[in-house]
DNA sequence: CTAACTAAACCTA
DNA sequence: TAGGTTTAGTTAG
C-alpha cells in the first residue's frame, strides 16, 4: 500500500492506494500532522476481502490527476472524482451499495431508501445507512450525497462536514 | 447461532 | 410533528 498527503484549499487530505485502486481517502484537516495521524488505522489493514494488491502484476494503479481534481473540487468546480477504487475492503452488500453511490454525479442526491431500492433491497434503507458508513474513500465514493427522505441523515465525519460538502455542491438541507 | 446494535422508513393520530 | 413499529445487514459474544 502506498500513501501520500495532498493540500487543498480546505486542508490536508491523507490518502492511500493499492495496485487495484484507492484504498482510503480522508476528509481535509487543518494540519499535515493530523492528516498523517488519521492515515495510521488504514495502513496495511485489511478487515475484509482478500489481498487484491498482493503481487498482482496485472494491476498498477497510481493516483494520477487526483490531486488536481480534489483541489478543483474544493474551489467549487463540479469535477468528476470517479477515480479507481480498490473494492476488496467491503462485503458483497457494502460493495453493491457503494458502487451505486459511486455513480451519483456532482450536485445530485439520493435517499437511503432509493439506493436500497436500486440494489435489490427495497426495505433495506437502514442497512444502506450501515453500508455507506463503511466507506473509506470519501468524495470519490460520494456517500455525503446519500440523505434521509426527510432530512440530512448521518455522517461518519460529522454532520457539519456533510453539510459543508453538500453546500459546495449547491445543496442546502 | 443469537442478540444488539444502526448514517431509515412507515404508520397512526 | 411525535411516537412506536418494521426492517436488513453487520458485528460481537
Amino acid at each position: 500500500m502506498e500513501k501520500t498527503v495532498i493540500e487543498t484549499r480546505a486542508g490536508f487530505i491523507g490518502l492511500g492506494w493499492t495496485r487495484a485502486g484507492l484504498a482510503f481517502l480522508n476528509l481535509p484537516v487543518p494540519t499535515l500532522y493530523e492528516a498523517e495521524m488519521e492515515m495510521n488505522p488504514y495502513l496495511e489493514k485489511r478487515t475484509k476481502g482478500k489481498n487484491s494488491d498482493k503481487e498482482d502484476p496485472g494491476l498498477c494503479y497510481t493516483p494520477e490527476g487526483l490531486e488536481g481534481a480534489l483541489k478543483a473540487y474544493f474551489e467549487g468546480k463540479p469535477v468528476d472524482l470517479s477515480f479507481p477504487v480498490d473494492w476488496s475492503f467491503y462485503t458483497d452488500f457494502q460493495r453493491r451499495v457503494l458502487q451505486r453511490v459511486y455513480s451519483i454525479p456532482w450536485g445530485e442526491v439520493l435517499s437511503y431508501g432509493q439506493v436500497g431500492m436500486e440494489v435489490g433491497s427495497p426495505r433495506g434503507a437502514r442497512a444502506v445507512g450501515g453500508a455507506v458508513g463503511s466507506n473509506r474513500v470519501v468524495l470519490v465514493i460520494p456517500c455525503h450525497r446519500v440523505i434521509a427522505h426527510n432530512g440530512i441523515g448521518g455522517f461518519g465525519g460529522g454532520l457539519e462536514r456533510k453539510r459543508m460538502l453538500l453546500g459546495i455542491e449547491g445543496i442546502s438541507i
